[in-house]
DNA sequence: TGTACATCAGTGAACGCGCGTTCACTGATGTAC
DNA sequence: TGTACATCAGTGAACGCGCGTTCACTGATGTAC
């Protein structure tokens, strides 16, 4: 197993992450991302202290100050990663617009709700930090990549385009494909659920109903 | 002025609510709903505490408490509120369908956006209040009435059906235009702008061109 | 292969601070008579 | 209209607690030679 993924200065010693039995941690800046990540998913974004992560991580509260310089640091890191795996998990899905460019959105979608399900720590982290995260520039080109999949998702769903009138703005379909996945996920899935009521279909396949009716409208989609 | 608009058990005293010169506040628990607002403006639903909300309101550290039993419930009633205020505008918007469906679903989703906009700390408390709401029956309430609006819009919209196939269901289209109106506030509007990137368009254009594709896409809208 | 050394990544003690919460109290208010 | 009184809604002192942060320190590691 290696260590620090960032800059790899190293290996250091080999061991796993849980029962530390060295002076040296080895792999304190992940483990106190998982850890964060563990709280997160508990209670929330702003449910926890650097104290605590620290505390969870079975290292002194002075320890984490070696790798971030503060919570919002940590928060900021998670958010990084989050993005980039979401990224990854988005082109995934969308595999190249196969086997055709709304059937790929779909996918896309799916992959959406997977991703806020399966990691809604680090969707909580991407989407409600609790500070703003504009000044990173590593999490902004993260956040670029994810987004990058969905725009060029709806470029090639417009590229497929055979209706009549003008031609849809693929930018636009993007950011409606984004909030109408977002919207379903903040609403429906995960911690926040303010507004949690009996559905009538699952998140998943409200949103493949609603990307289907939206894409039909711009005559991407079989009427 | 009048005070304690939840139970209004009499009438106190007649001053101002600023500049306290008396024992008692006299409205305390609106001042310190207020002063609450002001901070999760400035800081997002999790970026205060009790006492300071107490200190904003020019009370002692103790005061709330003959308020609120924590720091949640006083969000919680914020959140209230701030459906309350919701399905108001909502409804005004909506103004009994004219002058036709299509048109005064585009005025609530113009509405929707404007409340984000003008009430973005209620709008926070509402939707990402940083602990679950769901306990509260009248929030739960104030909650329903919002979404009824945008139910009730959705049913009459559907009501003027004229396409082919099959009807859409009413629901399923509420939760499609909540969901788009959430995503598009959530990732564009307010001080969660994880996402805040160079957008083509404002928002509310944003948000009225989707709903029209959308709706044309059942047939309810004109191609 | 061995040794000296620089560097790294932890420790743990210490500090001041503000928070949450309680408590007996007290000033103000409204009302019964 | 006055007065006594119950109730309400504040005060401010007190407490223990955990957090954030710093600091000199030290154990472990990797490497130059």
């Amino acid at each position: 197993m290696r260590f620090s993924t960032d800059p790899p200065r190293g290996a250091k010693s080999d061991r796993t992450d849980g029962g530390r039995d060295s002076y040296h941690h080895g792999n304190l800046r992940e483990a106190l991302v998982e850890a964060a990540l563990v709280l997160i998913a508990e209670r929330g974004p702003a449910g926890f202290t650097f104290a605590e992560v620290a505390r969870a991580a079975g290292v002194s509260a002075a320890a984490p100050y070696r790798h971030f310089r503060d919570r919002n640091a940590l928060i900021a890191e998670i958010a990084r990663q989050g993005f980039e795996r979401f990224a990854v998990a988005l082109d995934r899905a969308w595999n190249h617009g196969r086997p055709d460019p709304v059937k790929a959105i779909e996918n896309c979608g799916r992959a959406y709700l997977a991703f806020a399900r399966r990691e809604p720590a680090a969707y909580a982290a991407m989407f409600e930090p609790g500070f703003p995260l504009e000044d990173d520039a590593n999490l902004l080109r993260a956040s670029d990549s994810a987004f990058g999949v969905v725009r060029q998702a709806a470029e090639a769903a417009c590229a497929a385009w055979r209706g009549t009138g003008t031609r849809p703005p693929p930018m636009m379909v993007a950011l409606h494909i984004w909030a109408l996945s977002h919207g379903i996920a903040a609403l429906f899935i995960g911690r926040t659920d303010a507004t949690r009521r009996r559905l009538p279909m699952t998140p998943e396949d409200l949103l493949e109903a609603g990307l289907l009716i939206y894409l039909q409208s711009l005559g991407l989609s079989a009427p």
